[in-house]
RNA sequence: GGUAGUGUGGCCGAGUGGACAAAGGCAACAGACUGUAAAUCUGUCGGGGUAACCCUACGGUGGUUCGAAUCCACCCGCUACCA
């Protein structure tokens, strides 16, 4: 690799700061990629993982992507799992403490995570070093302890706006929440991190680890702040609890509709933080006026397929969803509905199918004109129909089931 | 430890003896329309029953009452003030 010239260091920049909310600074991650360039070495480019929630989504790859992006330009990856953090469990939930993960969970939520973020980031050892804070953690003495917490200051602290809003409101705050900043900060210590990444609410735990990186005589690390990504609803953040995520792992029919389901107002932001296309072309994209929304809709659900499955999946997605929603058909497959040959109930055979948790919802949806046999609506709550084998089961828009007759 | 407050459906949040399966909002589901599982509008939204009606539910356990989410006692959790 030939060393890069200021022009491409600038690009490298531009791309990074394209899915970033913040950069802590782009000046000194310009100097940095120069210095590593030149020096032929690799930069350590720290990212946290909390073994409690495996489930990668897409509101997780905004950062992969990038680092995905440092790992192409010869970069090294550093995962740390933050395995002696959980096992201490997180007193900063409101509700309850988490309960303490087992070191088994924690290497198959770990296991888990490291094989979906394959889909994204480079796993070769070279490019991907994988560390548990455990390590370094787990080894401080008391007075180790000491030397980090005079690192930092009690104004720091309240100064953070998390804890500002407590303070005021009177809510307590416990010392240890006030410990996990630093125990995060220490971590790049420990590894020498030359850039860490970060959710914007992880604004202040990462500079606090620049921070101390100074502290102690490091090059502090830069920080790359990314924004979080709205869920499909387009109004919470994007989360697994919430429900409202497309994970990686996602069947690509179910990844192309779940995309199609966001609102409108949201593909900009989508297509910035999810794709490569370049700006000008999102603006065209995303102009209404100059390309249909539903177009455009299609399209970010493509490529977001094909970044995780193919293009072929990601055809074959469009033109399913087209079929079954555009051209009012049935899917291709349909799961099968197990059911005894014969007459059956109407809400029998809904409840049996697991289209409704209820045989009220059942009947509710009935009601409400959702169910069809066989393209014929039925609207009688008491209909027995006949279960033959192939008859095709429809309860509102999306699910469908074929019977089979035993 | 003392005092005051608070605990409601997936979530937020009203309700202070009957008209309460519990206002309103969010989420969800369905229908219409469409450009899609977008937007908008309408409806539904604990369970069983064709229905009348029944069962379960307002932190827990008992009690008062013809009747309790609502009143009382104790307990548990959370919050604040005091110690």
């Amino acid at each position: 690799m030939s060393t890069p010239t200021e022009q491409q260091i600038a690009q490298q920049v531009a791309m990074l700061a394209r899915g970033c909310e913040t950069m802590y600074t782009a000046e000194e991650l310009t100097a940095r990629l120069k210095a590593a360039a030149e020096a032929g070495a690799q930069l350590r480019v720290k990212y946290g993982m909390d073994p409690t929630a495996p489930d990668v989504h897409l509101g997780h790859t905004v950062q992969m992507r990038m680092l995905r992006g440092l790992q192409d330009l010869g970069h090294r990856v550093v995962l740390i799992i933050g395995d002696y953090t959980a096992m201490i469990g997180d007193p900063s939930g409101r509700d309850t403490t988490r309960p303490m993960l087992s070191l088994e969970d924690i290497q198959a939520n770990a296991r888990t995570y490291i094989d979906q973020a394959g889909l994204i980031l480079d796993t070769s050892a070279e490019k991907l070093e994988v560390r548990r804070n455990s390590e370094w953690l787990e080894r401080l003495s008391y007075a180790d302890l000491l030397g980090i917490t005079g690192m930092a200051t009690v104004q720091q602290m309240i100064a953070r706006e998390n804890f500002k809003k407590r303070l005021e409101a009177g809510r307590e705050i416990v010392i240890t929440e006030l410990l996990y900043p630093l125990m995060q900060g220490y971590d790049s210590v420990a590894i020498r991190a030359d850039v860490e990444f970060g959710g914007s609410d992880q604004t202040f735990n990462c500079l606090l680890g620049r921070d101390m990186m100074a502290k102690k005589s490091l090059p502090r690390q830069i920080v790359l702040i990314t924004p979080i990504l709205q869920g499909l609803d387009g109004v919470e953040k994007m989360s697994k609890s919430k429900g409202n995520y497309v994970g990686v792992t996602d069947e690509p029919n179910d990844m192309f509709g779940k995309v199609m389901s966001i609102p409108d107002n949201l593909m900009p932001n989508y297509y910035t933080l999810l794709t490569d296309i370049p700006a000008e072309e999102i603006a065209v994209l995303t102009d209404p006026d100059k390309t249909h929304p539903r177009q455009a809709k299609a399209d970010l659900a493509k490529r977001i397929v094909a970044q995780y499955h193919s293009a072929e999946a990601a055809e074959a997605a469009a033109a399913e969803f087209d079929r079954v929603f555009a051209a009012r058909q049935t899917p291709t497959d349909m799961p099968e509905i197990r059911v005894p040959a014969g007459q059956i109930n109407i809400i029998d055979l809904i409840v049996t199918a697991k289209f409704a948790p209820s045989r009220k919802e059942a009947r509710r949806l009935i009601e409400q004109g959702a169910v069809s046999l066989n393209d014929e609506k039925i609207v009688d709550i008491n209909a027995t129909v006949l279960a033959e084998s192939g008859a095709v089961l429809k309860v509102g828009k999306r699910r469908f089931g074929k019977i089979a007759a035993v």
